[in-house]
DNA sequence: CGGCATACG
DNA sequence: CGTA
DNA sequence: GCCG
């Protein structure tokens, strides 16, 4: 792949280099004359020209390059560029205050300032310039941080390296097919474009207007169209894209194996002409809502219906969702329902004491006017609880909206733009889902002022979203409603109560963990020692390692120099300490402390070598044993750990294969292990979500759920998919049951084709002393097909699916214990241990006296973690492993 | 020199 | 011991 | 293997 940024903004486009070359090995080539070639760095490949530097790419077309263009004097030629197959043009912007900082702040380097007039002349000439090649690029990636490693996030999410954007797959090539066609419309109310496809070949499109040898709709020729009025059907003269494309086709032209690409969900008159032609799969764009009707007849008539994604949305999510004032609620919105103290009886009465934590923010009144008694969050709750059955249609359900509260965590889009949006999204503590059931939704037809009135300088292609979806009539491009408290929506969470992490600290917990790291390199040596020592069984050296690579992990830059990280851990306030430290390190004028988890003996030697040759011997061996590679594919399937692993490439086993033919294990199991490492896309993982809580809707009235795991950390790829649910008010017999009869209801239709554990709340176990209440789980492997966008193609894949049914009070708790990784798990149980608690996937002990916390009052995970007395850390910052 | 996350099958 |  |  061979990348060429473009864009105005010098920082940022550096920092999407950067993350190139260093994430991702990307090698820099540039155009530029020779005088210029002295200043720069030595790993970088110099042209002459645009030409040149193409056919340099071209030979070596299976590597990566990138290209910038930093300044209009260096600039590439961008259409000889894009002609070649493997180029990919992308843009990067940021706001015009960052601009404008990071032009200032190159000028203070050089000794001069800039005047905003200055600024103003460079944006008007280096912008205009470059608006056209920008507005053609592939893919337009909006930066909205000041700081590097949010972007890096962000940018991860994007998966820049994506294959598909260089050359769309089948669906997206004729998807687009259709909404060229549909330009061609000549209806007055809507453009709409169809193509009927044949084993990949296209057998005839079709737009809609009216009847060949009318006036056309658009210039009078359609009555009802015409008339404004949404009314008068019978009387419309317009064919339908889809019929047209049917009867353009004619009957006798459509097999099997034709498939309709329709640029919209087919209306119900046209659904029944489609089954009547016997085309068995239908294509819409994700961007329009199913017709309800619709979705009935295809299933009744086994047309299968499903949606595609594309990549034309652009990186501007952020701004739009920071505009929306998510601080604090205003007056006008905070007209408060009447109370309904009925339901309070003993919400009211407790407090946070008994936790033992008089300190705990919580106990303060907050000061702002938002406050609300329980008793009113109560009655709050259930009218909007009563509100969310009627969702569909009308969509009017919340009057006030929740978009003031902080503690929204969900946000749920009409379509399904979900990589591009988690990043920004999960920026604000917000998890992106696309369920738009789930109790206490939040639709926002209110919401539709707000957002139109976003006015973001560097926004004007989510002004265009927005108003094309109101204009399309389909549900509102944008919805809120609560995730960390879907049973709570009025929790509110003030971020100044929140305890701030440290990134010196030994514990994972306590830290933020970037998504990617800018040191892989290290971080890979690290991991490979630590599987040489679970090999080996030498578990708590392999803890070691796994620390030491957490604190790599966590630190944000590149490291450069051993002073870097294993030095300039600036010391603490405490005079005695720092003395000490400085002593030691001779450095009496920056003291400094040694990193924790990073021994002085071994650990650190290893990083040092790595620092100073580039590699770490010890992994480098391990690396390239057979042994390895053997001891990996192995250690893959279910049921060999790494001491079986290790055990069998020991005694010559050489692999997989080989224990199928020797009938150690089956070739399902081989097949099944193949398809499990295979990792889930986002969009995936969302669609088997809301299958599931499909069927969890129709044994539960208003059931909650997140989606956790790897999907909630922001990872834009999931090795499985991780669902708690649960729901207010029932009783652990009844989410018992509950958990059984989703597990019978997922295997009925053939989804779930293996059932691995089931295990339910208070199960009796010798092991337990007492009777407390566990976490009741259901884990398997389901069948997943195209209609949930596989990305493997037309073939089912099996996937790991785990629910998990919480009770009601442990919800916060079972999210928080399945969203960490593993580091982050441990260290969030051996912290709370220093501090006499147990903590469990469902409960919080106290150490001493084995006392259960009542955790009924915990709003969301980040007033449990505050309980907790740790700090909250956003899900994408929770990558420590 | 003890501790290092916790639970289920 | 393997897995979440 | 590292921390306290």
């Amino acid at each position: 792949m061979f990348i060429a940024l473009i864009g105005v903004d010098h920082k940022t486009l550096e920092w999407t280099q950067k993350y190139l070359q260093e994430v991702h090995g990307f090698i820099l080539l540039q155009v530029c004359c020779d005088s210029q070639k002295e200043k720069t760095a030595n790993d970088t490949k110099y042209f002459n020209s645009t030409a040149t530097m193409i056919d340099y790419a071209t030979e070596r077309w299976q590597n990566n390059f990138v290209t910038p263009s930093l300044d209009s004097s260096s600039s590439v030629d961008f259409d000889l560029f894009l002609r070649r197959p493997f180029t990919l043009l992308v843009a990067v912007e940021t706001t015009l205050a960052n601009m404008m900082q990071n032009m200032q702040s190159i000028g203070h380097k050089n000794g001069h300032s800039f005047t905003i007039n200055q600024f103003a002349d460079f944006y008007d000439t280096t912008y205009k310039a470059r608006r056209d090649k920008i507005s053609q690029a592939h893919i337009n990636i909006f930066n909205p941080y000041t700081n590097e490693q949010d972007y890096i996030s962000l940018l991860h999410s994007v998966n820049l390296l994506d294959e598909q954007r260089l050359r769309p797959n089948w669906d997206t090539y004729f998807m687009e097919l259709a909404d060229l066609a549909s330009q061609r419309s000549n209806c007055m109310k809507r453009r709409v474009g169809a193509v009927l496809t044949q084993d990949k070949r296209i057998v005839s499109t079709g737009y809609n207007g009216t009847p060949k040898g009318l006036t056309n709709c658009t210039q009078g020729g359609c009555p009802r169209c015409n008339n404004g009025v949404e009314q008068g059907f019978a009387e419309c003269l317009c064919l339908h894209a889809e019929e047209n494309a049917l009867l353009e086709a004619g009957r006798t032209r459509i097999g099997d194996s034709a498939v309709l690409y329709c640029n919209t969900c087919p209306c119900l008159g046209c659904a029944i002409k489609i089954v009547q032609t016997g085309i068995k799969e239908v294509v819409y764009n994700q961007a329009y809502r199913v017709d309800d009707k619709t979705a009935q007849l295809f299933e009744n008539a086994t047309v299968s219906c499903f949606f595609t994604n594309f990549f034309t949305l652009i990186f501007t999510i952020y701004p739009l969702l920071t505009h929306l004032n998510l601080k604090r609620p205003t007056n006008n919105l905070m007209k408060q329902p009447p109370s309904d103290k009925s339901t309070t009886d003993d919400d009211s009465t407790q407090s946070s004491d008994e936790h033992d934590n008089p300190d705990d923010p919580d106990n303060k009144d907050d000061d702002s006017e938002a406050t609300l008694s329980e008793s009113e969050m109560v009655g709050e709750k259930r009218k909007r609880r009563s509100g969310s059955g009627s969702r569909s249609g009308s969509g009017r359900i919340v009057e006030e909206g929740i978009i003031y509260n902080h503690d929204i965590r969900f946000i749920s889009f009409s379509f399904n733009p979900s990589i591009e949006l988690v990043g920004a999204a999960t920026k604000l503590g917000l998890t992106v889902t696309s369920d738009l059931t789930s109790s206490d939704l939040i639709i926002y037809e209110s919401c539709q002022v707000e957002l139109t009135q976003l006015s973001h300088p560097d926004n004007s292609v989510c002004q265009h979203w927005i108003t094309d979806s109101a204009a399309a009539n389909t549900t509102l491009p944008i919805c809120l409603y609560n995730l960390n408290t879907s049973y709570d929506p009025n929790a509110f969470e003030d971020p100044a109560l929140d305890i701030q992490p440290d990134s010196t600290s030994k514990y994972a917990c306590w830290r933020t963990h970037p998504l990617v790291s800018p040191n892989e390199e290290l971080v890979d040596a690290l991991r490979v020692l630590k599987q040489d020592r679970i090999a080996r069984d030498e578990k708590w050296n392999a803890l070691a390692y796994t620390r030491a690579l957490s604190m790599v992990k966590s630190f944000p830059h590149r490291i450069r120099s051993k002073d870097d990280i294993l030095l300039s851990v600036p010391a603490s306030d405490d005079e005695e300490d720092a003395a000490s430290a400085a002593s030691t390190y001779k450095h009496p004028r920056t003291p400094t402390k040694p990193v924790k988890n990073i021994g002085d003996k071994k650990i650190k030697a290893k990083i040092e070598e790595w620092l100073n040759y580039g590699r770490v011997y010890e992994a480098e061996k391990i690396r390239g044993s057979d042994m390895h590679s053997i001891y990996h594919s192995l250690y893959s399937i279910q049921g060999i750990g790494p001491k079986k692993a290790f055990e069998l490439s020991r005694s010559g086993v050489r692999s997989v294969d080989e224990l199928v033919d020797n009938g150690k294990i089956t070739q399902d199991d081989a097949t099944l292990a193949q398809h499990l490492n295979n990792s889930i896309s986002r969009d995936e993982v969302e669609r088997i979500a809301n299958y599931v809580m499909g069927h969890a809707r129709s044994l539960l009235a208003h059931p909650s759920y997140a989606i956790c795991g790897g999907f909630r950390r922001a990872k834009p790829m999931s090795n499985d998919i991780d669902i708690i649910i649960t729901q207010h008010g029932a009783s652990v017999a009844q989410l018992n049951h509950f958990l059984v009869a989703l597990t019978d209801s997922l295997q009925s239709t053939g989804f779930l084709t293996k059932l691995m554990r089931q295990v339910s709340l208070c199960v009796a176990s010798n092991r337990r002393k007492e009777d407390h209440d566990y976490q009741s789980t259901m884990l398997g492997v389901v069948e997943s097909s195209r209609k949930f966008g596989t990305s493997e193609g037309e073939h089912p894949q099996y996937r790991r699916l785990d629910v998990i049914v919480a009770k009601p009070a442990s919800f916060h708790l079972e999210i928080l214990s399945w969203t960490g990784s593993v580091m982050y798990e441990r260290d969030l149980r051996s912290y709370v241990r220093r501090h006499k608690l147990k903590l469990n996937a469902s409960s919080v002990y106290n150490d001493t006296t084995d006392e259960e916390l009542d955790l009924s009052l915990v709003r969301s995970e980040r007033h449990l973690l505050r309980v907790l007395r740790l700090p909250w850390i956003a899900p994408q910052y929770r990558n420590c492993d």
